[in-house]
DNA sequence: GTGAAAGCGCTAACAC
DNA sequence: GTGTTAGCGCTTTCAC
């Protein structure tokens, strides 16, 4: 009968409905690797459940968000998935008395119960920190990155924590802020290895910025490791094959998503349970960037 | 009046109007790099016009690319961007039947008349031998990628010609298949340099292939570029930061995605008008991955 | 079981 | 100008 090409109009149904299945994903940045490999793991699932993704990219601009926020529910899409984006409490409150449902992803939004997944950030600064030390440094970088997001903050305190455990004096010459780019890590790197007493490793809080401090450091005639020790953090695909290869923190990017995803819907189907927060574990993956302290 | 909280429902809108401001995008992978960036450059210039953009992968997958055009079309889409998707003839038939908007980006759909954007990669593949030919090297080995994609054979077709060009015979034990993955970059190397005969030079049809050259040559105990010569394709963010930094041959991949989405709103407000087929230029960009051929 | 009818929230057309 | 109305294509309900 209708062999002949019919699609039902999937508008005309949602509008019925009063549902569609749509999910709205807002990240940052869809072409930072990190990102990407969360954003995979939330097309997939999404896909498998036969819901589409709507992306949407706010280079951490609030307006941008708002104006993305604002159109997905224009939309009526089932739910929103805020990656690591530049949330805010009150927009979190909003969303909520509007009753869409929605749930934060690598990233705490300070006094609001929401639906939330996230790495252990700080027990992946400690590990890092934690190896670097084992190693035998004692005059260990950081490249953070901002501030005011969870997920730097967290590991730039994992990385104090274990300074401090060590015995080691904190010096704040010693920790610049990045943003998570390749530049970054590169400046930073000629900043830190311009010092007059310079690190003898470096932690990065991701791993792009850790290419960067790669990259410098060997620019400027230094060899790593034996010269300079490098971790990183994310273990993005790349990471297997920089040179040397990189030693990082992995977190389980792709699952996050999933995870997420999943989340997300058991949260449509039932918009009054109890919040849940998930934090998932990570891993110290030892390659080649790092190694025992020279002596001098 | 309605300052409490109203915001129209754009579903009733898109019914009434039989037309929405969504936009499909189907790519292979949004994470791999280059067409992440193609990507942010359709997802910017979609938000910029009002417009909301579906994100489709299929990982190369026909039946998951079926089943996501079927979706889009049921959620009756403004339009349809295949970035580099496995979109053959009848599809692309079938979709310009139901008068359903589309453009293809980053590769050619033989025998049909669709808008396409697409760059130059014959031109492309040429500048990369040509340039490895002018350091004086003449074994050298190319990676390519599935022959079956357009982008693809014309690298290695610009290769080719280079090569008899300068009247270096055609080798083909010099060629070896890759999938556009570090991995693969990896594997290909390690293979052609365990040849009696190794390459003194080779042209990888990406930079993650690239990438992954530059690795397994680093293990093996070789240095780029005074021992292999290694030239990339993409212009990826990260090519500036490996060790060495990457030449390759840069595509303008943001304002692929830019132009493709400003030809599909054009496609979507003039469905009739004749097709269009634009072809981008590719640059050389010459960093520390290449040298001049050392005499043994 | 099969069939008719109302209505989701909006817009375009037409009347006033 | 301002106000009313029909109908987009589907689902759900209710009558048969």
């Amino acid at each position: 009968m209708q062999e002949l090409g019919y699609k039902p109009n999937a508008l005309a149904r949602n509008l019925r409905r009063q549902q569609t299945s749509s999910i709205g994903m807002i990240v940052p940045d869809s072409a930072n690797p990190f990102f990407a490999e969360v954003a995979r793991g939330i097309e997939d699932t999404s896909f498998g459940q036969n819901h589409s993704v709507i992306l949407c990219n706010t280079d951490g601009d609030v307006d941008k968000q708002a104006a993305h926020t604002d159109l997905l529910i224009k939309n009526q899409v089932a739910g929103i998935l805020f990656v690591a984006a530049g949330i805010s409490t009150e927009l979190v409150n909003d969303l909520q008395r509007r009753r869409v449902p929605l749930v934060v992803v690598d990233r705490e939004v300070p006094g609001v119960a929401v639906d939330t997944v996230l790495t252990n950030h700080l027990q992946g600064g400690c590990m890092a920190t934690q190896h670097l030390v084992d190693l035998g440094h004692r005059r260990i970088a950081c490249v953070s990155g901002g501030s005011d997001l969870s997920p730097s903050a967290e590991r730039l305190t994992g990385y104090q924590q274990k300074l401090a455990q060590s015995g080691i004096p904190y010096d704040e010459t010693l920790v610049v802020k990045g943003d998570f780019q390749y530049e970054s890590g590169y400046e930073a790197a000629r900043q830190l290895l311009a010092l007059a007493d310079p690190p003898t490793a470096v932690f990065a809080c991701n791993d792009l910025m850790a290419v960067g401090v790669i990259s410098a450091a060997t620019q400027l005639g230094l060899r790593v490791p034996d010269d300079l020790s490098v971790v990183g953090f994310d273990d993005v695909r790349l990471a297997s094959f920089t040179n040397p290869p990189l030693t990082t923190i992995a977190q389980p990017k792709y699952d996050i998503g999933v995870l997420a995803t999943e989340m997300l819907l058991a949260r449509v189907r039932n918009l009054d349970a109890p919040p849940r927060v998930e934090r998932l574990d990570t891993k110290l993956v030892v390659r080649g960037s790092t190694a025992v302290r020279n002596e001098p």
